[in-house]
DNA sequence: CTGAAAGCGCTTACAG
DNA sequence: CTGAAAGCGCTTACAG
């Protein structure tokens, strides 16, 4: 935005609802950090009674309470949750999360749906995104183990290494349980939920088949979902007696990116006239270059997205789509971790039906 | 999807590309966990020694590290962060980030960058997601300080208290950097990188003005950020001889629900040219409901998002939006707190400009 | 109700 | 090159 210089200054100060404290220019020195010793000496006790007065115990006289208290209150100390852990042998209640990428709002949505259950549930998360790379994906890993979590929650993150297997995984399970969300790996404490995608895919094919013959399937990540998504929709695709040569290919991120391969591919198809993406993001783009080229959705051309997210609602027609329950899987997912974290044995691996949204664009 | 019997059943296996592992089905007693004791003892050294060759300490004999090492590697140890670090007096470089709610584009946007660029400096992520609940989220920090973090940062995540302070945040600067993203505090220890959203608003409403006069501006939350817009709307109009009374109007956080919204002021107000929103998922909903109505976009009505997020890519046409510069500002931050953590001082208070980015809607 | 002491699993000067 | 010992900041049986 270019600067237009205004007549009128800003006559307020619209940061004024918030009081701004004065800053104390001369450095004071800082206070030395406080430990339960200090404490304990300062208030004339042992590092015992510090201790309980600091966990509630109840074997503790009134007045020695409020003197510790006082003296703690006096100097900000807050105890070493770190020496806690140690002396107590528990992780401080921390669960990792490894995802793929917090940007795609699939993502997003499943660290925030579990992190605010489990965050209910007295957990901490310790979060890692560690986008394709595999490397790096496993170090993750192994820095959660190291920090001791109770549990590592993998999202849509199931690679395989340079030897095309999941060794990792089945490694990193002898520490800790491993619940997997969208992915599957059937081992010793590994846990998977996920969302048969596969038949969702073949589903839609067959549900748009009696309209619509010309099909395109647009991905963006070579995840294990979307490999599931690939198969389904090449599966449906053959049920119907079409062939799938051809007509599954492979885009960028971004909205725009997946209406220039539509493009792309319309030339090179001749015709297409029923879309299925990914994702929602993807979905939209293809809707919009649909609509440029001035074809009719749902009448020339179907669309249908993936996620059922909010950007189902952001387009014009409103976009039908695949919701895959990532709500369930999430709170499942959470479910089954509490109860593994109790010594309760649970199914190693949970499946969920997606559902096809009907909407504008199908 | 209702479900429909197919003839043909699947005739390859989807999931074959994973290497599934045969799981045992004796349950087999778990090895003990070990510690720096057992593999000192069946590698025949002192912890010492076994605590050198897991710090890679140059002075250990080649013979007594491969020995020591392979012990390890047979009972898949691994040292104990916790113990490491409250020996080392450390925090295991955890860094805390509280935000307001991961499932907006923006605040999942923001984590995934400064959770990338400090991973890639060696922190760690503890996440924290409280919503608007003032309790919550100074809970959230408490916790975070007693973890040990080296620093909290807030994005758009600063609330005042009941008493309509931000005294937690003052408090809890005492023991570490507060780092606050899109948000001003000016105390000590703490630091503010924002972005200028009361200018950003006050031009956009002047870079309407020639073309449009009805306005209105919706928003869906009342955070930090979310005022300065308000103010800055309301500035704009005033200083364009516009009453900005009842322009302004809180919708719910679906573009559906902007969608409703819209519709509703728009027999209230019988005339709107022009809707600045608050973030670009609002602005994609004014965007469907105004086509709907038959509105031509932007001849008869211009439709301003704000963020400039991936949406502006999902709608037809493609939304105008102010580019808040979210990177920079995560970037700057990350840098600030890594010159902060080395001991060198930064500036309490750090702004950008934002600035409007033209696509079809204006 | 309170304190001395052992222990959680590490690291690191110090001495050899 | 290696080990005995002290220490990181807590908790908790045990004894009083």
């Amino acid at each position: 935005m270019p600067h237009v210089p205004r007549g009128s200054p800003v006559l307020f100060d619209p940061f004024s609802v918030f009081q701004e404290e004065t800053v104390e220019k001369q450095p004071k020195k800082k206070p030395a950090k406080m430990n339960i010793y200090n404490i304990a000496h300062e208030a004339g006790v042992s590092i015992a009674t510090v201790s309980r007065v600091l966990n509630n115990s109840p074997s503790v006289s009134a007045k020695t309470k409020e003197k510790v208290l006082s003296v703690i209150g006096s100097h900000d100390y807050v105890p070493s949750a770190i020496a806690q852990n140690l002396s107590l042998r528990t992780s401080g209640n921390l669960i990792g999360i490894v995802c793929y990428n917090l940007q795609d709002l699939y993502y997003a949505t499943a660290v925030s749906l579990l992190e605010s259950s489990l965050r209910k549930r007295g957990h901490h998360i310790i979060l890692s995104c560690t986008g394709e790379d595999y490397l790096q994906k496993q170090r993750s890993i192994e820095m959660l183990i190291t920090k001791q979590v109770d549990a590592v929650i993998l999202i849509g993150s199931v690679f395989l290494d340079e030897y095309g297997n999941n060794a990792y995984l089945v490694n990193a399970a002898k520490h800790c349980p491993l619940v997997i969300i969208n992915g599957k790996v059937r081992s010793e404490n590994i846990y998977s939920f996920y969302c048969d995608d596969f038949s969702a895919m073949r589903e839609c094919v067959h549900e748009i088949c009696p309209k619509h013959h010309n099909f395109l399937f647009l991905y963006d990540a070579d995840t294990y979902s979307g490999n599931l998504k690939l198969t389904g929709f090449r599966q449906g695709m053959q049920e119907c007696g079409l062939d799938p040569a051809g007509r599954t290919v492979r885009c960028g991120p971004t909205p725009d990116s997946a209406g220039a391969k539509f493009e792309e591919m319309y030339g090179v198809l001749q015709k297409i006239d029923a879309v299925i993406a990914a994702n929602d993001m993807l979905a939209a783009g293809v809707l919009n270059a649909a609509l440029r080229r001035g074809l009719r959705v749902p009448e020339d051309i179907s669309v249908v997205g993936y996620n059922n997210s909010v950007i189902t609602q952001c387009t014009t027609p409103h976009l039908s789509s695949v919701d895959n329950g990532l709500e369930q899987l999430c709170s499942l997912a959470v479910e089954g971790l509490t109860k593994l974290l109790q010594g309760e044995t649970i199914e190693g691996i949970t499946t969920i039906s997606p559902r096809l949204v009907q909407r504008e664009t199908i």
